[in-house]
This record gives C-alpha cells, sequence and structure tokens, in this order.
RNA sequence: GUGGAUGUAGCUCAGUUGGUUAGAGCGCCGGAUUGUGAUUCCGGAGGUCGCCGGUUCAAGCCCGGUCUUCCACCCCA
C-alpha cells in the first residue's frame, strides 16, 4: 500500500457497476427533459473567473476552484501586488487568486446558461427551454452527500414569464420520481411572500438574514431561529410582527386566507400568493408527487425572485434535497441582458443515486452485460466462434468470445463475475458435429444444441 | 473556512500496561477436477501499521506536525 495512487479530495471513480446505475439516472431523466421540450446544451468546464465570481455570494466564491494561469503564473502577477508581498505585506487571497488565476471551473449550469444565453442572444429563439446534464465543482468539504465534483441535471426555461412553466416543471418533476418509483414531496414557495413577511415586519433590506434564519425552523426550531434573527441584529419589534408565521400549519388552501390576512398591506406578498394559487390550482393532485407549500422554504436568495421549489424524497435517509430551483428575474442582467426572466430546476444525481442504492429502488435488470460468452478452445475453435458471434449479435444479443484459450475454470469465471447469462462451449466434439453445448448460468442447466439453434435458446 | 473523530493486507476489521517473527474473515493465486463458474476441501502470495519527525534500551500502541476519510457548523445538490 506504500505507493498507492489515488485521487483528489471529495471526487470519486465509478464503476462499471456504478455507471450502469448512474446513466439509468441520467437517461431517465434526460427521456423526461426532452418529453417536455427542453434540448440539450453543453458549456465548457471551465469559464472566466470573471463569469462566476460575485454569482453565488460571498461564500459561494470562496467555494470556486480556480485554475492556475499556465505557464508561469507569477509572471501575471501585477507589480503592485508583487511589491506588497516582497515586502511581506498580506494581500487580500481574493485578490491575489485573481492575479494568479484568469479560469474557473464551473460552480453551477445555471450561470453559464445565462452567460451562453447573453452571448448567443441573437442565434436563440425565445422561450429557450435548454437541459444540460454535467459536472460542477465546488471547493467545499466533502460529507456524506456531498462532493466537490457532482453532476447537476438542469432545464430551464428563459425568456418567458409565464407561471406555466412553473407548472410544467412541477409536473416535470412528478414525472422525473414516477419513473424513478421514488415518492417525493415538493415543496413551494415564493420570494415574493418572503419579501413581504420582512416589509410587515419594518425591515425589508433584511430578508436574506430574515430567511436564512427562518430556513432553519424544522432543523433547530423556533427559539433558535428567534436568537439567530437577533444577533444579525434583527429587532424585537421585527421579530414579534414575523411570529404568525411560526404559527402556519395544514394545506395551502388552509394557509393561504391566513397569509392573505395577515400580509394584506404588502403588494408584493400579495403578488407572491398570487402565484402560489396559479400553480397549486394548476397543478391540482394530477400526479403521484405531493405538492405542499412551505413558508418557510428559501434556498439559493441570490438570484432567484419569484417560485422557489425543493424536492425531498420520503423514501430512505438523504436529509438534503434531491432537486430544486426556481424562477429569477434578472439572471442575464450581470451580463449586460434586461428583463430576461427565467424559471428552472436541477436534479442533483449523487443524491438521487445514494437514494435509490439506499431504497433498493434500482431495477434489475439495467442492461448493460453481455448475455452470451463463446469460451475459446484455441484457433480452430474460435476463428469458428466469430462467424456465430456475428450471428447473435445482429440478432441484437451482446455477445463475447473469450480473447484467450485459458482453462475453462478461468473462462466460466469471468463469466460469472461479469453477469453473462449463458455460455456457448463449441470444443472439438461440438465442431465436429456441428452443434453447440449452452450453459445457462443461473441454474446451471446445460444441452447440446444444432448451431442454427442457439438464439432461440439464449434470445 | 471553524470544531471533533479516524487511518493496520485488495476489502471489512482484531491487535492487552509500549516488549521477540503483527493476526482473522472475505477476496486474489495455485491444486483436488488437462471441458465447467457460483458451492466444498487443501495449499500459497500479499503489510516500511497513512506520511514526516520526536520521546524511549524498545513504538502499530505515547507526543507533535501533515494528509485522507467521516461527523457537526457554515453553505449547498
Amino acid at each position: 500500500m506504500a505507493n498507492m495512487p489515488s485521487i483528489p479530495k471529495g471526487t470519486r471513480d465509478f464503476s462499471p457497476a456504478e455507471m450502469l446505475r448512474r446513466k439509468y439516472i441520467f437517461r431517465t431523466i434526460e427521456a423526461v427533459f426532452q418529453k417536455y421540450g427542453f434540448l440539450p446544451l453543453e458549456t465548457p468546464a471551465m469559464e472566466n473567473l470573471s463569469t462566476l465570481t460575485g454569482k453565488y455570494g460571498e461564500e459561494g466564491d470562496r467555494l470556486i476552484f480556480k485554475v492556475l494561469n499556465s505557464g508561469d503564473a507569477w509572471r501575471s502577477v501585477s507589480g503592485e501586488v508583487r511589491e506588497m508581498l516582497t515586502k511581506g505585506e498580506e494581500v487580500h487571497p481574493g485578490r491575489l487568486a485573481g492575479e494568479l488565476s484568469e479560469k474557473a471551473l464551473r460552480y453551477d449550469l445555471t450561470v453559464p446558461f445565462a452567460r451562453y444565453v447573453v452571448q448567443h442572444r441573437n442565434e436563440i429563439t425565445f422561450p429557450f427551454k435548454r437541459y444540460q446534464i454535467q459536472p460542477v465543482w465546488r471547493a467545499d468539504r466533502p460529507q456524506k452527500g456531498r462532493y466537490r465534483e457532482f453532476y447537476q441535471c438542469d432545464a430551464d426555461v428563459i425568456g418567458s414569464k409565464s407561471l406555466l412553466n412553473e407548472v410544467e416543471l412541477v409536473e416535470l418533476i412528478g414525472d422525473v420520481f414516477a419513473a424513478l418509483d421514488l415518492q417525493v414531496v415538493i415543496k413551494v414557495n415564493d420570494r415574493k411572500v418572503l419579501s413581504g413577511i420582512a416589509e410587515i415586519s419594518g425591515q425589508p433590506e433584511r430578508v436574506v438574514d430574515m430567511v436564512t434564519a427562518i430556513d432553519k425552523l424544522d432543523k433547530i426550531g423556533r427559539e433558535k431561529v428567534e436568537e439567530e434573527m437577533r444577533t444579525k441584529g434583527i429587532t424585537d419589534a421585527a421579530i414579534s410582527e414575523i411570529a404568525p408565521l411560526f404559527e402556519l400549519e395544514g394545506t395551502w388552501m388552509e394557509q393561504r386566507p391566513k397569509l392573505e390576512q395577515w400580509l394584506a398591506s404588502s403588494t408584493i406578498a400579495q403578488e407572491g400568493l398570487r402565484n402560489l394559487s396559479t400553480i397549486f390550482n394548476a397543478v391540482g393532485t394530477r400526479n403521484g408527487a405531493t405538492l405542499e407549500f412551505d413558508p418557510t422554504l428559501a434556498r439559493g436568495l441570490d438570484y432567484y425572485t419569484g417560485a422557489i421549489f425543493e424536492v425531498k424524497s420520503q423514501e430512505g435517509n438523504m436529509p438534503g434535497s434531491i432537486c430544486g430551483g426556481g424562477r429569477y428575474d434578472d439572471l442575464t442582467g450581470i451580463f449586460g441582458l434586461k428583463d430576461m426572466s427565467g424559471v428552472g430546476i436541477s436534479f442533483g444525481a449523487d443524491r438521487i443515486y445514494d437514494v435509490l442504492l439506499e431504497t433498493n429502488k434500482f431495477p434489475a435488470e439495467l442492461g448493460g452485460s453481455t448475455r452470451v460468452l463463446f469460451a475459446n478452445f484455441g484457433e480452430k475453435e474460435a476463428i469458428h466462434c466469430l462467424k456465430l458471434l456475428r450471428t447473435v449479435r445482429e440478432a441484437g444479443i451482446a455477445a463475447e468470445l473469450y480473447p484467450d484459450p485459458v482453462k475453462m475454470a478461468k473462462q466460466f469465471k469471468y463469466a460469472d463475475d461479469k453477469g453473462i447469462s449463458f455460455v456457448a462451449i463449441i470444443g472439438e466434439n461440438e465442431l465436429k458435429q456441428g452443434i453447440v453445448t449452452v450453459k445457462e448460468m443461473k441454474s446451471g442447466e446445460q444441452k447440446a444444441v444444432k448451431e442454427e439453434d442457439l438464439l432461440s435458446i439464449i434470445s
């Protein structure tokens, strides 16, 4: 174990068995995306650092993987900074990183998408619906269900303000998890309702602090939430104005009248409530997933401005969300394109994988493995098998010939380890008689048939 | 980024108050069976005990540092 090679922290290898399961998730999601009219898009692993910085908040900037400038990176450092360093003065780490690096690995798929839309605005027909399934990187500290390299599966519609898009996305989420046979709850809220609550409290400028505290309600309880708001400098008066929020319970239909009354004086809150009403009415109860209003749902306040979603599994032990999204009114504004409202969702494939594995929801037959292995008895027999191999493959059956004429035990073990269903044996005897001995690995049963009957046995 | 735990064979883990040659199960390789895997029996290989340094006559075990993995926080998929 002395010089065993390894991979960077928070990254993973995926074995063939794992890849078959991962591919199953990806193709399920992709098929649903396409069914809803989304088309594929890919963007580079690296973006210009300036494209990414400042888009994910202060915390997010720290988590962006920067790529060191190629060649002698030191040469790109400005004279001013060099001087400071040689004098032993402290340089802000962000500033130094900015001088040593001009590229970074993408942190999510949404910002590169916004960049793409702005850059190609004249070629795109709006509303533009794209999906994107690619890895993203975060310099976070790894934990269960948290990796430094992981895949996101995004679908966004940009260039349409219609709430029908939100409705469609809710239906899409329902379809994906129905196809994966997983019971989930889709939580919804509207950022405008949260803004309205901040407005009512008298400290509208503190929405973010308020909401990040409120978001932890089910985790740390009401008292700790209020304590956190206090330490963040929110006044006691404001906190007591927020109080009704903690007393809300029940379904959307039950909560809605209370919210309307409580937030009557806030026009923005009323708009949010109307949006939610539209979504709830249109979605109804038609798909398997439960749609639930959650006034304490916050997420992604950096760019979300309207509806927000989060999906949690009702099966298994995954604490985090397995899918999330929302509406953003001005994502492209920072790149100079105004008035481009969009709404999107992102599936966390890695977490979905963990849930499906834990709850044993992967289909038994994932395909991908060979159905029949031709044993190799030597050059003459092997050459003869090539003809049969072609016939079997032309019938659409995955088949392979063991490449070396090694002893049978090894060839059978190969078939067993690889989960191959049948082994076709053509040795000296079979060759002479024009037959093939076929063994079914699972039952251990074996019979000799004419070569032309091989297909009917293995298919 | 803050705090805590962890690391012994390919994998999962034993290893006494510091004391001779560090063990087991599984896996791997070979044989029993020169045409049969999964099952059975027999045999074998494989470890600078994460890495660097320190204490000691003596370190897998004690101390310091470092890296990894895991847990909590922060944040998030």
